[in-house]
DNA sequence: TCAGGGCTAGGCAGATTGTCCACTCTTTCA
DNA sequence: TGAAAGAGTGGACAATCTGCCTAGCCCTGA
C-alpha cells in the first residue's frame, strides 16, 4: 500500500508521469464515486465501452495507485464519535518525529498524522464522542513520551466534507485514444 | 447520502443510539476494510456466519449511516498533487460562513472544509502539484470573496493517513447475541 | 405465553466474473 | 517504410455470486 508504486519490475514512476489520466479514467472514477457498488460490466455498459477495457482501466488505475482501494467508508460520527478536532503539538525534536506517531497510532482516536512545517511539528485529527470525551483523548496525547504541549481546534461544521472527485475531473489530461 | 439518515419511516435516530455496533459488525468492516473486493459470500464463509446474515449486517449499517459507501479510494499524490497543505482562513463573519464555503467548494484542490474553534474560522485542506503550485490554489483562495485572511501549513509527511480501523475495534460494543 | 427480531440453512434463476481468444487500429521506433 | 507494441473490441466459456425466498430455531420483552 505504499502510495507511490512503481510496476512491478519496472524502473520507479517519477511525478511527472503520474499525472497521465484518461478522459475515460475519470469518467470511470466518476462513475464508481457514484454507485460504488456497480459492476465491471455495468461500469462498461454506462461508459459505451467493452468490458475488458474497463477492467483493464481498473487494473492498471490501481497498480499506478491512483486507486488505492474499496475499503468502506464508515463514519465516525455514526459510530458516535460526533466531535472532531484538529490538535497541533511541538514535540521533543531530539529523537525524530516517528517515536512520537507511532504511539499517536496507538491511540484509536488519532484518525490522522501528519508532520507540519511553521510553529507546531505535528498536526492530528482525532475524533471523541463528545466534547468532555474530547478532554480524555486529549490527556493520553498529552501522555504521550515526547509531546511538549498541543494545540486544539474543534471542528464546529463540516461544509466540505472529504472528497477528490473534483480533483480528478480537473486533472490535466492525457488524450484520449479513440473519439 | 446524509450523515446521519434515520430508519425508513421511522424516528430520527439519537446520538446514543448510534453507537450500538456488534461484535460481528466490528469484524465485518475490519474484514472488509482489509480486503474490500470480498463478496457477501465470502465474507461470511470468513466470519463464520450464515450469508443472509451477512448481507443483513451490511444493509443494517448501511442504513444506519455507519458505512457511508464503498467508493473508490484516490489518490491525489498518485495523480500528480503531491503537496498537502492545511489552510486556515479568517472570513468576514457578516454573512456567516456558508457563502464562503460554497465559493472554496469550486476550487477542486480544496479537498475538505471545516468551520472551527479558535483565532480562525475556517480549516481547509488542500492539495496542489508542486509548491509553486500551491501557491495558485492560494491565491485562488485568497481571491475569494469574504475571506480576509489565510494561514497555510504544509504536511511534509504523514506517520498516520487516515484510518479508522482503530476506532471501530475500540467502540464500545453492544453485546453479541450469539456465542 | 405470544410476537418480533435475528440467525441458520437451503434452494432457485439470472447475472457477473475471470479468463481466454482473434482481430483491428494507432503509435512508436529502428 | 515496415515491424512491434499497446489498446480496444466482440465474443465465448465455466465457475461463481447475487438477489430473493422459505422455514425453522432461539431469545427477549411485553
Amino acid at each position: 500500500m505504499d502510495n507511490l508504486p512503481s510496476p512491478e519490475g519496472g524502473r520507479p514512476l517519477f511525478l511527472y508521469s503520474m499525472t497521465t489520466i484518461d478522459d475515460l479514467d475519470a469518467r470511470l472514477i466518476a462513475l464508481l464515486t457514484a454507485e460504488p457498488r456497480l459492476g465491471v460490466l455495468e461500469c462498461s455498459r454506462r461508459l459505451g465501452v467493452a468490458r475488458g477495457t474497463v477492467q483493464a482501466r481498473l487494473d492498471r488505475l490501481a497498480a499506478r495507485g491512483v486507486i488505492t482501494g474499496f475499503g468502506p467508508d464508515v463514519s465516525p460520527a455514526a459510530l458516535g464519535y460526533g466531535v472532531t478536532a484538529f490538535v497541533t503539538m511541538e514535540i521533543r525534536q531530539v529523537s525524530g518525529h516517528d517515536p512520537v506517531a507511532d504511539r499517536l497510532a496507538r491511540i484509536p482516536e488519532v484518525l490522522e498524522v501528519h508532520t507540519i512545517t511553521g510553529a507546531s511539528d505535528l498536526l492530528c485529527r482525532v475524533v471523541a464522542r463528545t466534547n468532555a470525551d474530547l478532554q480524555r483523548v486529549i490527556d493520553q496525547i498529552v501522555d504521550v513520551q515526547g509531546v511538549l504541549r498541543t494545540n486544539s481546534i474543534i471542528a464546529l461544521d463540516t461544509p466540505v466534507p472529504y472528497r477528490v472527485l473534483p480533483l480528478v475531473a480537473d486533472v490535466p489530461r492525457r488524450e484520449s485514444r479513440s473519439t
